[in-house]
RNA sequence: GGGCGAUUAGCUCAGUUGGCUAGAGCAACCCGUUUACACCGGGUAGGUCAGGGGUUCGAGUCCCUUAUCGCCCACCA
């Protein structure tokens, strides 16, 4: 028996020789696998991409997690054969990335307006390219069996193509536009942000009920006095009664500075029953204002700019940022006697994604996606919709789930998704930032150039904006397969993929933006399952954050416990959609699980020392009891494999290797070694030898550190030399 | 305002399509080392499965209801 043995087992030690050899083996690649003839060639495809992460630092435990996850569906399915591609690569995540290379110049007190884009562009580049290659070396860390050969990068080369291609496209279909619209501007990102990229937050915010003057008949109520300087209409509901004689006025006033002239509408957005049932519209710096300013054909006038400031008003206001400027305004109402009520309430306050900053509704000429035109269907692998059949990208995206062709897990998200797209509105595409894909359209004088390529001559100059970084992840899962090249073979043999799995936190973001990209350019699906995963929280359930202090490096754990703790760890008890606790004991304990499994190796290979397994044989009545309840559990376990349960299969296995194999076998082996006949100790040590090589083989997806290095010394000669590679037992 | 989820042992959670005396890890208590493993073994204690009602031969599991907590979506000024 190997020495290694006699000592507890050590994680560290083994898993980096481990890695080594797999990465080494160049099995991670499927064409690798087909080389060495361990893949049948005709072999039937499967296909993961990897969620690229975002290049904005390292990974933390909810990586881990997904990582986890994934590299136990791709290992388990190359075990069964198939020809299993896990593809991997990082996202450049736009004003995620460029925000943060932002605020770690501002601290050399560095503004990216001095550097200029160039410069600017490479420092975010090296940024990008230090987190790429921690994320890289953490993604080695994990046992993440991703073919590395295939890496992609959502801002690179071959990508950008990708890209420009499918702006092309659309922008050929009629389905990309170019319009000016109220935007969710971000005056601290100085960009448009997509509607789902606003995080809403309730905030203490007080109501000023008030009149416009004198002069004006009645009160109008608002959290924010000084947007009414902009406003061109009061909008009433059509049945109230207290404002029939006024609709279609016009009154003109002079507010806080600035000359104003409001007509009165009737519009059945507004609830009588709010406040005093009477709202001053302004267009230019409210959505809903917006809305109704577009039925009524009201004016639009812009009274704040991109730096949140009064452009308009008397001293005080103009020029003021908009939190001074509304007190300014109240002061002015008081003093005016116009201000009647003033009372304390909870508002909706719209903050960015990225960087907290309030969002400033504004009007500006933006690039949109239309999700409800038209067009006709692509070449269709659709169930359902023929090639040529009129359809819209929101009929697309509902259809496909709807019909199940793509299945999303848990199924309660589903409704979630047809709820997100019923109500989705056209897509914000233009950014004004400057890390991202250039949008590809060039402009000379008043011609316009959309193409994948800068058109020939001089004086074309190209649009200054960037795209939302999610336009680019949408192609994903063909991008990185050879897209546009249809005729490629990664394309042809991995498309589509068979699982994608993420978390339920970016569904919109992603997940239907693929379902958009794909059904539309490719007349397909992008996936056929999607397995949604939760949060990884701290012992106490609590969202791991800085400001509690709680975030967990799986780099430490990795280091204290070993990978495969980890993954245990992260894998038992979390089933789809669910969050899952990470206690660090829980992690020691799974720990201990591999010294078990460590020190069960060392005593059935102490006992069968001298044998090999025996295929022309009888087991003992005994052991054939044994076999047949372990056969039933393997097959049960390998039909939880296929229903995605791997948080049960896990756990059933920690059990039988525990508690039955190493309890109950195990101790009742010692008696038969010492009292039983010669048939039944040779049944007993060929049972043990089986059993242990399929506990082996079956926990290797979970734990494939320890199970590839026991491996090595339970291994007969016509088996395959490396665990990764062996078949999962067939019943 | 709409939708979804959770509530099981001191703590954190499993419990698969309703089916034998409800489980795990950690924590607590007692005992055990001539060895596969003290990163261990054996044992003890601890739960009216949030409350109430219903369906059923049978409910932690299905239905209704109440309470508490959490999440997502939404243009109530």
């Amino acid at each position: 028996m190997n020495e290694k043995y006699l000592q507890p087992y050590n994680a560290e030690n083994v898993e980096d020789a481990i890695s080594k050899i797999w990465e080494e083996s160049g099995f991670y690649n499927p064409d690798e696998m087909i080389k060495a003839g361990l893949t049948d060639p005709n072999a039937e495809a499967f296909s993961i991409v990897l969620p690229p992460p975002n290049v904005t630092g390292t990974l933390h435990t909810g990586h881990a997690s997904m990582l986890a996850i994934q590299d136990i569906m791709v290992r388990y399915h190359r075990m069964l054969g198939k020809r299993t591609l896990w593809l991997p690569g990082t996202d450049h995540a736009a004003i995620a990335t460029q925000s943060k290379v932002e605020k770690l110049l501002q601290k050399e007190k560095i503004r990216k307006h001095d550097l200029g884009r160039k410069a600017f562009l490479e420092r975010v580049n090296t940024f990008a390219q230090d987190s790429h290659d921690t994320i890289v070396s953490q993604c080695k860390k994990m046992g993440a069996s991703l073919d590395w050969s295939r890496e992609a990068f959502t801002l690179d080369k071959e990508r950008e193509h990708a890209v420009y291609t499918a702006f092309t496209q659309m922008y050929n279909d009629g389905l990309i536009y170019q319009k000016e619209r109220i935007v969710n501007w971000d005056p601290k990102g100085q960009t448009t942000i997509s509607d789902d990229e606003v995080v809403r937050e309730n905030r203490k915010g007080t109501m000023y009920t008030f009149k416009y003057s004198h002069d004006f008949p009645f009160p109008i109520a608002t959290t924010r006095p000084e947007t009414k300087l902009g406003d061109t209409a009061v909008a009433v509901h059509p049945e109230d009664k207290r404002y029939q004689e006024y609709i279609g006025n016009e009154y003109s006033f002079n507010f806080a500075g600035e000359d104003v002239t409001v007509k009165i509408v009737a519009d059945e957005h507004v609830d009588p029953e709010f406040g005093v049932g009477a709202l001053g519209v302004t267009p230019a710096h409210s959505v809903a204002d917006w809305d109704i300013a577009q039925r009524h054909n009201l004016p639009l006038k812009q009274v704040i700019n991109e730096y949140g400031k009064m452009i308009v008003g008397m001293e005080g206001v103009k020029d003021v940022k908009v939190a001074a400027a509304r007190e300014a305004v109240v002061e002015w109402l008081k003093s005016e006697g116009l201000l009647l009520v003033k009372e304390d309430t909870i508002q909706s306050v719209g903050t960015a994604e990225r960087t907290g900053a309030v969002i400033e509704p504004l009007p500006k000429l933006q690039w949109w996606i239309d999700v409800n035109k038209k067009f006709p269907a692509k070449d269709s692998k659709i169930e359902d919709i023929e090639k040529g059949q009129m359809v819209s990208l929101k009929e697309l995206m509902l259809h496909v789930v709807r019909n199940e062709q793509i299945d999303i897990l848990p199924s309660r998200f589903e409704k979630t998704y047809f709820n997100w797209i019923e109500n989705l509105r056209d897509w914000n595409i233009s950014r004004q930032i400057w890390y991202g894909h250039r949008i590809p359209v060039w402009y000379k004088g008043d011609d316009i150039f959309v193409g994948t390529e800068a058109p020939s001559g001089d004086d074309w100059k190209q649009d200054e904006d960037t795209l939302d970084t999610w336009f680019s992840s949408g192609l994903w899962t063909f991008s990185t397969l050879g897209w546009p090249n249809t005729e490629s073979d990664d394309f042809k043999t991995y498309h589509p993929t068979n699982i994608l799995e993420t978390g339920h936190d970016i569904i919109f973001f992603w997940v239907a933006r693929m379902i958009l990209m794909t059904t539309y350019l490719l007349g397909d699906i992008p996936f056929e399952t999607v397995y949604l995963h939760g949060l990884v929280r701290d012992a106490k359930g609590r969202k791991m954050s800085k400001s509690l202090g709680n975030i967990i490096d799986p780099v430490d754990l990795i280091g204290k416990y070993g990978t495969d703790a980890l993954r245990m760890a992260l894998i038992v008890g979390n089933g789809p959609g669910g969050d899952v606790n990470l206690d660090e004991n829980k992690i020691k304990a799974y720990s201990k699980f591999g010294n078990k499994l460590w020190n069960i190796t060392r005593f059935v290979l102490t006992e069968t020392e001298s044998i090999n397994l025996d295929k022309d044989f009888e087991y003992s009545l005994r052991d054939q009891e044994l076999i047949k309840e372990q056969e039933e559990l393997f097959q049960e376990l390998t039909k939880e494999m296929n229903e995605f349960k791997y948080y049960l299969v896990s756990e059933k296995l920690y059990h039988y290797t525990w508690d039955t194999f190493a309890s109950e076998i195990l101790e009742e082996s010692k008696t038969i070694f010492e009292n039983g006949s010669t048939e039944e100790i040779h049944s007993r040590r060929q049972f043990l030898l089986h059993s242990l090589k399929m506990i082996v083989t079956m926990l290797h997806p979970f734990m494939p550190f320890i199970t590839e290095e026991i491996w090595k010394d339970l291994k007969n000669n016509d088996d395959r030399d490396i665990l990764m590679t062996v078949s999962w037992p067939t019943l």
